[in-house]
DNA sequence: TAGGCCATCTGGTCCT
DNA sequence: AGGACCAGATGGCCTA
């Protein structure tokens, strides 16, 4: 990652000392309207011992959902590593990796259909001709990739750089 | 300084 | 019951 990554490691620190008090839990929701101190009756331990539960309970879930999001970004990082590298070598967004992706297979799927178009029916050298073509496998339909403006009309060759599609994906980047 | 991007927290919902 | 997943809220960092 980067210096954002490592800052927000510290946040992540910083929340293992425990820093959530009473306030903390209602960040995210509604504020509960200031409510006049109410005497505690009998049970007061164990509902003090309820939100210890409570609070455990929430900063496990954090925890996990925490490594979920890691695992999330650990995937988006292996995808930008199969992924043509840009020109200017800034990193690809979130956003921006999973649209050059989807385009990326679109292109290269192109590709092989163009391929496959132009090759002599007497000799397919993998069996793509009925099966892949068809919808069976359903690879990104021919039509233009959803995220895009890109519509290859004039796919100079099969062997065309598959790039051809991706140019209009990541607008100003490619 | 505003806007974009991001990590994290949180509560709700669904699934096992 | 507990975990996974999701979406909203929040706040920090960076850049134009």
């Amino acid at each position: 990652m980067d210096a954002r990554a490592h800052v927000h490691d510290i946040d992540s620190n910083s929340c293992d000392f425990f820093p959530l008090t009473d306030d903390d839990d209602s960040r995210a929701s509604a504020p509960p309207p200031p409510q006049k101190k109410k005497r505690r009756r009998g049970r007061a331990r164990s509902a003090t011992a309820v939100h210890v539960v409570k609070k455990s309970r929430r900063l496990k879930a954090n925890d996990r959902e925490r490594n979920r999001m890691h695992n999330l970004n650990d995937a988006l990082e292996e995808l930008r590593e199969v992924l043509p590298a840009l020109p200017d070598d800034s990193k690809l967004t979130k956003i921006e990796t999973l649209r050059l992706a989807h385009n990326y297979i679109w292109a290269l799927s192109e590709t092989l259909r163009i391929a496959d178009l132009t090759r002599t029916p007497a000799e397919p050298w993998f069996s793509c001709s009925s099966s892949s073509s068809s919808s069976s496998s359903s690879p990104p339909s021919s039509s233009s990739p959803a995220y895009s403006a890109c519509s290859p009309a004039s796919p100079a060759s099969p062997h065309h750089d598959a790039l051809f599609g991706l140019r209009a994906l990541v607008p100003g980047v490619l």
